[in-house]
DNA sequence: GGCAACACTTTTGTATGCAAAAATAGCGGA
DNA sequence: TCCGCTATTTTTGCATACAAAAGTGTTGCC
């Protein structure tokens, strides 16, 4: 019963007319990242193609090869016969995960003390205070979009779009996990008192500061995302 | 719990009963990088579906999700509604891919003093010894082939299965540049004294010191490969 | 002769069809 | 009742068909 309309111009109801230029496979990609990554499709969940196609709008073609996509940056997983499923989110592959971001944030963190203008610190510092802002706040949803932003601008001032790419690929999983990090005020606190430290030691160019800072924090991270999985784990386990 | 063999094991005649598990677009994707690696499929070659498919023995739709898995890898880029090409190889971008695979290959390097078994640093150094043979030879190709063993263990014995993916993902683009890097015997000579120094830092599991080196092999390898891009765009050029 | 519009060809992007594999349910026997 | 086997259904994997876009060549006009 789906309409095989060749949607007339005038039916701008239909939201591809806007989206007309972008490739239907790319947006499949988009969408299905976001409802992996927004924990919307669990980890381990079976990737059914005919429900999913019919859930995105699409034929299973474009939805198999956004799968395809998606399975090179990891958030899913192939095997082969039998479809494929939202990846894991095991406990020893978060560590592997969080010891590549820390080297990678790390480089980032000293490219973008060379390579940063006055201007990306200033637009950072910025950040910093409407982080700040939503911390004292207590909004967290908020709190976490300023802080993945500044992470970000780090990782452009390090102007090395390849490593940026690797970035995003591995900061994927962790946002996945992101939602089930409930933080304790004590441990968002110190988050927030390393963010200031960390912006110090970039508006003073300091580098290997910087570097060890970044790996911190992410080890930081890595230890409240660990608490999370256990006991999440727990939970299903109970 | 019996395993549930499709293939009785005395009958290997048919040669697809082997690689019957394997799923024909994964086939397609290797096959497609290994072109693509190995240069046959010149960077900037626009990949026409068709003439592809039949090359490769199939039909467009299993080399569709191998395009969209390797373009996600960076392998090839994705022109909306004009296909798809080689990713060109831009000395830009390698820069970019060795200041990355620098940091990578430094973190690998930590963690294998760490944890490698003796056993795993005998079998490098047993490699390593090889590739002197065939250094000693003059044999450029497999000189290359155990040198790419030796990082590839280095890798291995970092026992972490995230790097590794992300160190292979961008390998693969140094690979590419590699047939064009025509190595004199000057720096070929040095690149295998670096290398005695990499095993000794890693038999003393020095990992500071192992970092360094591989840092500065890599900024080494940069170097010449930009030369070889720099000749071979004079070469194009004139 | 040069340029633009148009028809035609080629190629890409998406949908659908079909066969094989896997999952599931139903049946029979111990 | 429980286990194992088989038939059925479902789902995946691949091929093909069709539509839209890009590319190409030709013709007509200035």
């Amino acid at each position: 019963m789906s309409t095989p309309l060749p949607n007339p111009s005038n039916a701008p109801s239909n939201v591809t007319s806007l989206v007309d230029r972008r490739l239907l496979h790319e947006t499949v990609i988009d969408q299905l990242r976001d409802l992996i990554v927004q924990g919307e499709l669990a980890p381990e969940t079976k990737l059914n193609e005919r429900v999913l196609a019919e859930r995105l709008g699409t034929s299973r073609t474009p939805l198999r090869e956004a799968i395809k996509f998606l399975a090179s940056e990891g958030l899913v997983e192939l095997l082969p016969n039998r479809g494929a499923v939202v990846a894991p989110l095991k406990p020893e592959k978060m560590k592997e995960v969080f010891v590549v971001l820390g080297a990678l944030e790390a480089l980032a963190g000293d490219l973008a003390c060379r390579n940063a203008t006055d201007e990306d610190i200033a637009e950072i510092r910025a950040l910093h205070f409407h982080m700040l802002a939503h911390h004292a706040r207590g909004d967290l949803a908020q709190y976490f979009k300023y802080n993945q932003q500044i992470h970000s601008r780090i990782m452009d001032c390090a102007t090395n779009a390849t490593l940026a790419q690797s970035y995003r690929g591995l900061n994927a999983h962790v946002k996945r996990a992101r939602y089930l990090a409930n933080l304790s005020r004590e441990r968002w606190d110190k988050a927030v008192h390393e963010h200031g430290e960390i912006l110090d030691a970039l508006t003073r160019r300091d580098g290997a500061r910087l570097q060890a800072l970044l790996r911190d924090h992410l080890a930081n991270k890595l230890v409240l995302v660990m608490e999370a999985l256990d006991k999440n784990k727990a939970e299903v386990a109970r």
